[in-house]
DNA sequence: TAGATTGTTAATCGATTAACAATC
DNA sequence: TAGATTGTTAATCGATTAACAATC
């Protein structure tokens, strides 16, 4: 393909969160400077690799002898990630981990508006967490006028390919699917598969 | 190191949950084999690269022709990653999501018992999906009796340190950590952070 | 200054892809 | 048989590590 502007590994995007997440904690304790090593340490990885990695977002060189400085690193990390263009997204099943997703504090940090939550069952329509929960009919409706393109999927696995196909049909492009099973998507969506259980196994695996 | 056994990449490892999902969807419409290049398409990787990575699981090769058979591997992949030992674990912090985790079907299916919840509040104390949900004071004596090694803190984020330092201290070594911070941990602990928000981040930036 | 820490170039390591013979 | 599909060896590609000069 060859994009001229700025190539940057898969590997060391995936690493940016993590760093990022450390470095909030340290901002947290009024920690000013950190060095490369520091950050290797903390996250079982090497300080060559951190200062690789840093060198590729850092609007500026990190300090001999200081580090580099953690609140200048953290806005340039979270403005990388793009954490600062805003996105809508919309929830898909109001069980109670769609409900405990909807009531999350974490995503407006993040550039993420969850604006709503959908359930088949008319049983569960109302609010949870200061937020609506509307019937699936408004999905189309709610969905195209506020142009949201993601949807955090949370109903039971025997409705997921079902759910899945709705809102695909209604234009979201990308799906964090908690739902423990395959879905079968056109080209062009992405699903990402939030397993719990998966998660769970990997770390008692190692 | 040298593990003498059977080396295997870590991204190979981190490939299995991918098969096991697809293959069980295809069990469950009845397929009987699949071929390499079909996961491939599915999954969006290269028939080569499945192939490989089923080369070092399967306990059986594939057909020529027909490809592999569906119901045996999955065998063999859910063998491979373990899930056949079974482990309990135990979610402290019984809000929204902590309740939700604790009713969650799925873990059961990959050797996991999740058996109870905790949290520092009277009044979460009770039960939820069926099973109890005791005060903190009660972690270590219950950690200890069925030695539970995993936890899933679902604390919010301002109590999550002093959370984690306290299932740490009473022998866990695993953690899944849902609050969005970074967790200081002895060494031989291990966390993996399952940030909803960084998740759905990703999916959006790509 | 001396020394800690950075950034970079070269070397190693590992994983993916390409090519092709083997097989049912 | 013919042809689809497998498994493997060699080549490419990318990422990590090692070594070291530059800097405050």
């Amino acid at each position: 393909m060859g994009s001229p502007e700025n190539a940057m590994s898969k590997a060391t995007v995936s690493r940016m969160p993590s760093y990022l997440r450390y470095l909030k904690g340290e901002a947290g304790k009024g920690v000013e400077y950190v060095s490369s090593s520091a950050i290797a340490t903390a996250l079982g990885v090497s300080a060559v690799g951190v200062r690789k990695d840093l060198a590729l977002v850092s609007s500026q060189p990190g300090k001999p002898r200081f580090g580099f400085e953690v609140r200048r690193l953290i806005e340039d990390i979270e403005k990388f990630l793009g954490y600062h263009r805003w996105t809508n997204a919309v929830i898909i099943g109001a069980g109670g981990l769609g409900r405990a997703i909807l009531a999350y504090e974490g995503f407006e940090n993040y550039g993420i508006h969850v604006i709503a939550a959908f359930d088949a069952s008319p049983s569960k329509v109302g609010a949870a967490g200061g937020k609506p929960i509307y019937p699936m009919e408004r999905l189309s409706d709610i969905v195209v006028r506020n142009s949201v393109k993601v949807a955090i999927l949370t109903v039971p696995r025997s409705a997921a390919q079902a759910a899945c196909d709705e809102i695909v049909r209604v234009g979201i492009t990308a799906i964090l699917n908690f739902a423990p099973v395959y879905l079968h998507v056109p080209d062009g969506v992405k699903v990402k598969y939030e397993d719990l259980a998966v998660s769970l196994a990997g770390l008692c695996g190692e």
